[in-house]
DNA sequence: CGAAACTGATTGCATATCGCAACTGGTGTA
DNA sequence: TACACCAGTTGCGATATGCAATCAGTTTCG
C-alpha cells in the first residue's frame, strides 16, 4: 500500500501557494504521468505504463493515479469497450498545468542536457508562447471535458514536429 | 548519510526537458529552499533553517543546499564576517526559474487553499506578468550576481505588500 | 582567559517511500 | 477451452524522510 507525502487528511505545510502546489505535484512521477495524459495522449493504465520513457513502475503508475485523481487533476471513467479499462481524463486544474510546463521545460532545454528529438516539443511550446498555450488548452478541453472543437490542432503540430526530428536523427 | 533522488553519477531516466528538469526540482524541499533564497533573501544556513514556515529539518536542508551548489542552481561562498559561515547565492539557472515559480504560484492560488497573506506576492507576481518578473530577474542577478543596481526594487514591493497583508490580518 | 551562545552541519533511528519483480483476478478472442 | 491481455496489488530490499540529539569550530562578552 502505497500512501503518499500528501495524503488528504494530513495537514499542510504552510498556506504558501508553491508550497501547495509543490504538495500536490512535487515529485518525481506526478508531472510525468501529467504529462504523458496531456502530450502523449495516453489514456489508459497500459499505454502510460508501456509509453513510458522514463519506466514507470506499475504500483508507483497506480499510486499517482489515484492521488491524483483524488487531488482533482484527473478524472477517471470507465471505458465502454472494455469493462475492466479505465480512461484518465485531464480535469481542468490540470489544463491549467500548461504553462508551467511550457516554463518548466523551456528551463530544462536550456539548463540540462536534453536530447534533441524530446526538445523539440519544448522548444515549439516556448516559441509559440502564450497564444498557443492557450490554443493548446482549448484544444485539451475539447479532448477531455468535451468542450466545442476548437478546429486547431496544436497537439497534432508538436507531434509531426516530434516524429519528423525522430526520422531525421534514425 | 543522505544521498539523493538524482546523484550526479546516476544516469538520466531519459533526455525529455521536462523529465530532466524534475530530476534536478522534483522532491518536495529544493524549490522551497530555491523560494526562501529568491523571495526572503535567506542567504544562510540557520536563516534558511529557522526562518522556514514549512520547519524544513537540518538535515534535509543541509543535503539540498549541497546538491543544488552541485547542480549549479546555487553558489556557496565564505562569509567574510564569519570564518565559519557560507553565503548561498542564486545562480543564473536558478534566477531563470522566476517564470517557473510564479507560474507555479498562480496555479497554487487558484487551485489550493492558500492564506492570504501569504497569496499577495504570488498575486502581486502574476498580476506584473513577464515584464514584471525580467525587472526581479534583473534585480536578483543584482543581488545574486553583482551586476549593475536595476534601481528598482521588485522585491521590496512584494514584501511590502505581504507586511501589509500580514499587518491587516494580525 | 573562560563560559555561554551561536555557527554550519552530522549522526542515529524510526518510519515512509521507491523500484523491482512476481503475482492476482478478471476480460476479450479464437 | 486455451491463451493473451487487462488493470491493478503484493512482497521486499534499498533508499529517503522527519525528528531529536549532537558535534566541533567561532564569536561574544564578562
Amino acid at each position: 500500500m502505497d500512501s503518499q507525502p500528501t495524503s488528504p487528511d494530513r495537514p499542510h505545510r504552510s498556506g504558501c501557494p508553491i508550497n501547495l502546489a509543490l504538495e500536490v505535484l512535487g515529485d518525481r512521477w506526478s508531472l510525468i504521468v501529467i504529462r504523458d495524459v496531456m502530450f502523449g495522449n495516453r489514456r489508459h493504465f497500459r499505454d502510460l505504463l508501456n509509453g513510458s520513457i522514463e519506466g514507470i513502475a506499475s504500483n508507483i503508475l497506480a499510486d499517482r493515479l489515484k492521488r491524483l485523481v483524488a487531488a482533482g487533476l484527473l478524472t477517471r471513467r470507465d471505458d465502454p469497450t472494455h469493462r475492466q479499462k479505465g480512461i484518465y481524463s485531464l480535469a481542468e486544474p490540470a489544463i491549467q498545468l500548461v504553462p508551467v510546463l511550457a516554463h518548466l521545460g523551456a528551463w530544462g532545454r536550456r539548463h540540462t542536457p536534453v536530447s534533441r528529438d524530446l526538445a523539440i516539443r519544448a522548444q515549439l511550446l516556448e516559441e509559440g508562447g502564450p497564444a498557443l498555450w492557450e490554443a493548446f488548452m482549448r484544444e485539451l478541453r475539447h479532448q477531455h471535458l468535451g468542450t466545442p472543437d476548437p478546429g486547431t490542432s496544436v497537439l497534432a503540430d508538436l507531434t509531426a514536429a516530434y516524429e519528423a526530428m525522430r526520422g531525421e536523427s534514425a
